[in-house]
DNA sequence: GTCTATATTATGATAGAC
DNA sequence: GTCTATCATAATATAGAC
């Protein structure tokens, strides 16, 4: 009995089950883009679908609805980006608290140009109280702010940092990052920038660096 | 003859001229807010009707179709805005650079907070390439942002502003302000920052300021 | 200047053949 | 797992009465 036809074990076959795999990734690489674009009301299914190059009415069969499908998508853009941070943590956990920032930053900005869903979405949720941004507060953002929060207190601590609000702070450096990125084709227009280009990206990440972490590292790190 | 029935004259009476105004202007921030929250695709000129409390066929009257009505509430935002700044402006052009330029970063901020749509109608455009974002970046953008990069670039030659790329800076800045204001219903929820209260906007100024002005003021201005 | 009614197309979701 | 066909609703826009 070939594993195309076994049907009767009660499972999908190893060959329908990579298909299915395969159309999942292309409908949420499609529903990042649609999602980003146009928002959620904007979005239409099957303009996913479309851009997917599969069926619309594949989308009900594999997400259910299209609420469900906005969430893994958001889902997939914020798992890579906390995966992509967390790396970057760990590959510098031994430098100064400064330069571990400064390298948060530069991954941060990295990962915003490849993905610039990653803000894109986060804006168009915040538009007005729903759900989605609920959801979307509470499953990712809160447990990944809450980490940099603490850097940028320690980094105030230290004198690196300027001194104020340090949510405030935060924010800041998240949007003069994310949020000017996220700008892409309008900067291209109104100020000349184009932010595909690898220099321009080292060098808002080495504003970034310049100008919320003026202070002095120092070599002390905290007494262990 | 009343003024009511005189339609011989050729034009319409006042009183059908002040409620035609009424009207419009009704519509108007009822696009501007729905256009804000869920852009240009996702807004149905029916929920601005809805919003603004009159019949959608008004709309193809005094509008003669959703795109027109986008760019006649686009031109609302951006003129007050413009008007706002020119004030500022105006009122501060005796100062220092460094000051006159904490002045107009108050002044935008306020601004902002006040009419936030004006940073979320940019990101709604710029997601991706569109007629829109090319009339925004030609008939408003570039003018304003000349003379903002000028100040700038002298903020620079000063020591006031950090050195670096000038269009990154500015943009950083006006992210910094408009951008997180943007996410006005996020950062309630996820940094517990209210937006809406006046010590917040001011804290958030007087930070901009910290942050993207650094230098010493120095009492000198430039030889005249 | 405002309204009702309607033509036409697009959308989310589902049913049922293969 | 994939497809065609279809339903119910909502959208833009317009025609024509008042």
């Amino acid at each position: 009995m070939s594993p195309e036809t076994d049907l009767s074990a009660g499972g999908p076959t190893r060959k329908q089950q990579q298909r299915s795999i395969v159309t999942q990734r292309k409908l949420l690489d499609a529903a990042i883009e649609a999602f980003s674009e146009n928002g959620f009301k904007g979005t239409s299914t099957r303009d996913i679908a479309e851009r997917a190059g599969v069926h619309h009415p594949l989308i009900t069969y594999h997400f259910k609805n299209k609420d469900r499908l906005w969430r893994a998508a958001a889902d997939r853009i914020f798992s890579q980006f906390v995966q992509s941070l967390a790396k970057t943590l760990e590959e510098n956990h031994h430098k100064s608290p400064k330069a571990r920032m400064a390298s948060m930053i530069h991954s941060y900005v990295r990962y915003a140009r490849h993905q610039p869903a990653l803000h894109k979405v986060m804006v168009q949720e915040s538009s007005y109280p729903n759900p989605r941004l609920d959801w979307l507060v509470d499953t990712h953002l809160k447990p990944l702010f809450k980490t940099t929060f603490q850097m940028i207190e320690q980094l105030q601590e230290l004198g690196v940092a300027p001194q104020g609000n340090p949510a405030l702070l935060f924010n800041m450096m998240r949007v003069s990052g994310g949020g000017l990125l996220a700008l892409n084709h309008e900067l291209a227009a109104s100020s000349d920038i184009d932010v595909n280009a690898d220099e321009t990206i080292e060098e808002l990440a080495d504003l970034m660096v310049k100008v919320f972490l003026p202070g002095d590292p120092g070599e002390t790190s905290e007494p262990n």
